[in-house]
DNA sequence: CAGATACTTTAGTTATAACTAAAATGACGC
DNA sequence: GCGTCATTTTAGTTATAACTAAAGTATCTG
């Protein structure tokens, strides 16, 4: 068991990822729960996140009836864990986290939805 | 002094800068020798990189006659420092590294220098 | 089996990281 | 001041990360 690797860096890079990580740290919650936990960007941006987490071995999954749950393999991220545990308890860490989510973001702008719009002209 | 932030975790996310920061580990270095230590990128390369060290104020700096000499700031890395220290005495390191260094390759390839052809037709 | 729910996947968009070649800067020696 | 050396900066290129909307898959419910 390697200290940590270039996968697991290039992982926790993404303040996305740190903060999906941080909702399933010390319980297992569902792909939807945590999608609702972040209401800027839509379900899928979500799960293709919880992908890459999976896909570096980052989290555990459990599929159960129509849900999946996640959670994070702790002892997988050994010192890496105890460095994002710190960032999480630093007192300013959520002003950070809001402005590294702003200016990580990339693609178009969700359409807000217009609701006394429906089909619009053309 | 906070464990880490965000700024530190995106630039260790660079197999690139850590090598940097690998040769500029226990001594000082110019840039050139740093340059010359990574030829598979020009040099301008490598400054760029310098300047992202220097501005996530990773790396000191010292500039004496027309050289400049980059160290690494280990008591800011901390925690990171030791992360970085264990990945570089892994016994694969060396493989692992060059292929995350051509993984993360970006832009035009370099013209090889065909000496046998000096200003070329048309 | 139809419809709803809970995801995941696909195809397309945008901003940016990591490079390149070349121009610019700054210090030194004559 | 002029040329050289060491380095930085600029403008441009390419690949990719992080998103979006929409389509696809799987599971449960009546």
């Amino acid at each position: 068991m390697p200290f940590a690797d270039h996968a697991t860096l290039a992982v926790i890079a993404s303040p996305r990822r740190r903060e999906i990580l941080r909702l399933v740290w010390t319980e297992e919650r569902s792909a939807g729960d945590i999608a609702r936990a972040m209401p800027d960007v839509t379900f899928g941006a979500v799960s293709l996140q919880l992908r890459a987490l999976r896909e570096a071995g980052l989290v555990d999954v459990r599929a159960h009836e129509r849900h999946r749950f996640y959670r994070a393999k702790r002892k997988t991220l050994g010192a890496v864990g105890v460095m994002l545990e710190h960032m999480w308890t630093d007192a300013l860490w959520s002003l950070k986290l809001a402005a590294e989510l702003e200016a990580s973001r990339r693609g178009p702008r969700p359409i807000p939805p217009t609701p006394a719009r429906r089909r619009s002209a053309k």
